[in-house]
DNA sequence: TCGGTAAGCTGACGGCATGACAGGACAAGT
DNA sequence: ACTTGTCCTGTCATGCCGTCAGCTTACCGA
């Protein structure tokens, strides 16, 4: 479908134009991490990249759209988040090994791609649907697999029957995100990372089974 | 000690003054309700109040400052938060009606003031330390009553004393200021209002209590 | 009533970002 | 060397930013 890269004006990009493309998505990244997102400007970007403007404008129509495209990247990434509930047993010792490893991946995740996460976020939440999307493409990953392991257990009857399970599984999900988007917070206000770990563990275990772990 | 509003310049501002100030931050306020905060600009906001941009910049040095003054504003009022959790016992039925009444003030508090809520929470994930000041203001009501809540548990021996209070406290805060912020996309996900709170409710009591709830 | 003083507002300006276009540079094939 | 299509940039009109000098308005004491 998306074979190839298109620039603005409908021409195809070759060899050389998606270097440059990409390098200013690179440089873009960049921006995003070392000032506010509001204050980036596409002559900075452009600069950081060693082109022009101009050129910024052939493969991208506006700052969004390439901050668009860099998420895009990262999702396809994030898909490996998956591994991280699909297929684990949530019972005995294996139910807390898997909680602690699904905090544990998700934090690692999320620090590696703060920048780009925290305005997805941001547009998401200003209810801007493109933005919505790509956030839901890469937290429904997880969150499909947590609902579905809830369900499961439903169906066992080892949980209670009232628990929506979409409902709890989007807010484990919405709390590990927005965790793992404060963490720098939570370090300056003297809560450690090894502390917070095991307590989000704890939560998610609970918020899963029901019930608290046996460790 | 802040009992004189001034401005930029240091003059004293009077009456009329004070009034054009407001409404430029009421403006602001609704500017950032209706429009990504990356296009709000001073020139739209200043237009809609009937003043000048120059006006503007004698009142608040830049959209920023003028935006955590809304903050402050609100900060106030959210001090009510502390209520929703401060002196109540989280022991029996009662237990579970705080968590539910915890969720729901807390989820009509973010929905009232969202859009400056969201703003604030990407200057703080940004690094930038007066916005996390001022979020800080506003959950540390709510964390710090929570906090002593367990520590409370903690020493009569109801609750796990491997739980870090703190960091347990400040995860059930950020997922709830998570899910209230992105309640719009819960909603479009298929998830309802009625169905999110009883399952935070459970999280939030099992967080502070390490217990299901008896209802 | 009449200045005097400080508050309040704005027009205007240099500076910079935006976004569009036309045209020049370049690489590849013939 | 010539053609073709990709790739880049100089340039320009437009619009916002942030500042200043200067004008208007309100208040106050004589």
């Amino acid at each position: 479908m998306t074979g190839q890269v298109r620039t603005v004006d409908g021409r195809v990009a070759g060899r050389r134009g998606q270097a440059t493309r990409q390098k200013l998505l690179d440089c873009l990244s960049d921006m995003l991490s070392s000032s506010p997102y509001r204050d980036v400007k596409v002559i900075d970007v452009a600069r950081k990249a060693g082109t022009s403007p101009a050129t910024f404008y052939q493969y991208f129509p506006d700052v969004e759209g390439a901050v668009l495209e860099i998420a895009e990247e990262m999702a396809k990434e994030g898909a490996q988040l998956t591994d991280l509930v699909a297929g684990r047993s949530w019972v005995g010792k294996s139910g807390w090994q898997a909680a602690e490893e699904l905090v544990d991946g998700f934090l690692s995740f999320w620090r590696k791609n703060d920048a780009i996460l925290r305005v997805i976020d941001l547009g998401a939440a200003e209810g801007d649907k493109r933005f919505y999307k790509i956030r839901m493409k890469i937290l429904n990953a997880v969150t499909n697999s947590l609902t579905e392991s809830i369900q499961e257990l439903q169906g066992r009857n080892k949980v209670d029957k009232e628990v929506n399970a979409a409902a709890m599984a989007g807010s484990i999900v919405a709390m590990l995100a927005a965790v793992a988007g404060h963490q720098k917070g939570f370090q300056s206000w003297g809560v450690k990372q090894a502390e917070l770990k095991p307590n989000l563990a704890l939560l998610v275990h609970f918020g899963i089974t029901g019930k608290k772990p046996t460790k």
